[in-house]
DNA sequence: GCAAAAGTGTTACCTGTACACCCATGC
DNA sequence: GCATGGGTGTACAGGTAACACTTTTGC
């Protein structure tokens, strides 16, 4: 190949046209339950239906596009965590053109309602379990983050994310219990948690007046400085995942 | 915003060229060390350097690239084991355009040396210590690249995909220790990959004429169906990376 | 015989799990 | 007192790590 030819091939284009977007899996934690944060279409391709909230990569990196994404359709931004899930970019998820997509994943502890904004008609929170089905393949991308955030749950301290500053051994032990679907076991949850170094680290304080119906003040705890957890929380293994 | 406005925005020749590539990071252990598929650059920018293989995407669907790309540019193909890794797009990774690069991850049993064809001038397998430093960002997507690779080998029966149909459990562990680049304890690992559910399968048969020095000869597996290990084999913990 | 590599036995230790239990508090 | 939930003790099961040891082959 020579450099015109070269060149050439290098022009997009030369080629189909073909865009690039970011479409961000948000989730939290609300009413006890996992959701995630959803537009509804205002225009065809599937009007009316849900889809993940997202929108095209313009000058900014993909980091950046994601997080512009997320605070201009929702009006949600601080104190979220956000990184990079997959990209998806088969040809026809799009019925218009060829878009391939990069999908990030953002946990965020519960906060206001979400503000619709930019393209979105409304943004909504919804039960992950009934949040389908969505426009594009974007039930697909759901999937692959709510996967992805069960397992980062186990060996990274990414459930300190969805509380907030100050929490309770039992506020993070519900964060475990809404993403994994099961209950945990409170007194062993608590020693593990604290015998994982880094994972969170004592206040010292104790909650003031305590919202519960009974029983003793709770020890406050932020999190610590562990990128990762050794040992990790495992998820109770399930036969079918074996094999 | 209306539905011209919409159209508009959706067309991304209305915004800067944007081109979307595949780069692969193909892994293999030649010698007893983890090496990396590289091609040398015949063009600017770059001209020269070592390169991952890859190259535009058309009209195939992102893995149905890799695959292309790999096969074109290297002549590989059969038994490669292929997943996506992530996405690099930072403005300014490619001095004349954007472009957003998928990375794959790719795995296969030592092979023929590489064919070099298509944009490639050469190919060729380089230790992956020894391998940068690479074009544009190639050196962060190989980093990504090993790390995925060393994190897979503790939960998934990946190592399997580094060897032939039939080999031993000794030949597994050479896998391993390639990969981690550390020694592991024989005994113990042949116990610990035996007592895997689903991790290997035994043929019954056993090395024929040995090439070592001495020993008897070795019992022969194959994979078996388990797509998770369970137990993990965990890498040995390192005190810098707990924290 | 000797060296090399496959494979096994044994033991000490460590972690996760289950379950019982105590304790502090609100009503 | 009694219910509720935070927090701890303890015993058992299972996995890990270290190390010695036996077995089988090539030279």
């Amino acid at each position: 190949m020579n450099e015109r030819e070269f060149l050439e091939n290098y022009d997009p284009r030369a080629f189909e046209p073909l865009a690039v977007t970011v479409d961000v899996v948000t989730l939290t934690i609300r009413e006890g339950r996992l959701k995630v944060l959803l537009v509804e279409r205002g225009e065809p391709p599937f009007a009316g239906r849900r889809a993940l909230p997202g929108g095209f990569v313009r000058d900014d990196d993909l980091d950046n596009a994601a997080r512009r994404e997320l605070a201009e359709e929702t009006g949600l931004l601080p104190r979220v965590h956000l990184e990079q899930l997959a990209s998806f970019g088969d040809p026809g998820r799009d019925p218009r053109m060829r878009v391939v997509s990069v999908a990030y994943l953002a946990f965020g502890p519960s906060l206001a309602d979400p503000v619709a904004g930019g393209d979105a008609a409304t943004a909504l929170w919804a039960d992950v379990d009934a949040a389908g089905p969505l426009a594009f393949d974007h039930d697909r991308i759901l999937a692959a983050g709510l996967e992805r955030a069960r397992s980062k749950l186990e060996y990274t301290p990414l459930a300190t994310a969805f509380v907030g500053d100050e929490f309770t051994i039992s506020e993070l032990r519900s964060v475990y219990a809404a993403v994994w679907g099961e209950d945990l076991h409170a007194g062993n949850f608590h020693r593990k948690v604290l015998s994982v170094p880094g994972f969170v680290e004592s206040t010292g304080a104790t909650t003031e007046r305590s919202s519960q119906r009974g029983g003793p003040r709770a020890r406050l705890y932020r999190a610590g400085d562990a990128r990762i957890l050794h040992p990790a929380l495992l998820r109770p293994a399930r036969e079918e995942e074996v094999r």
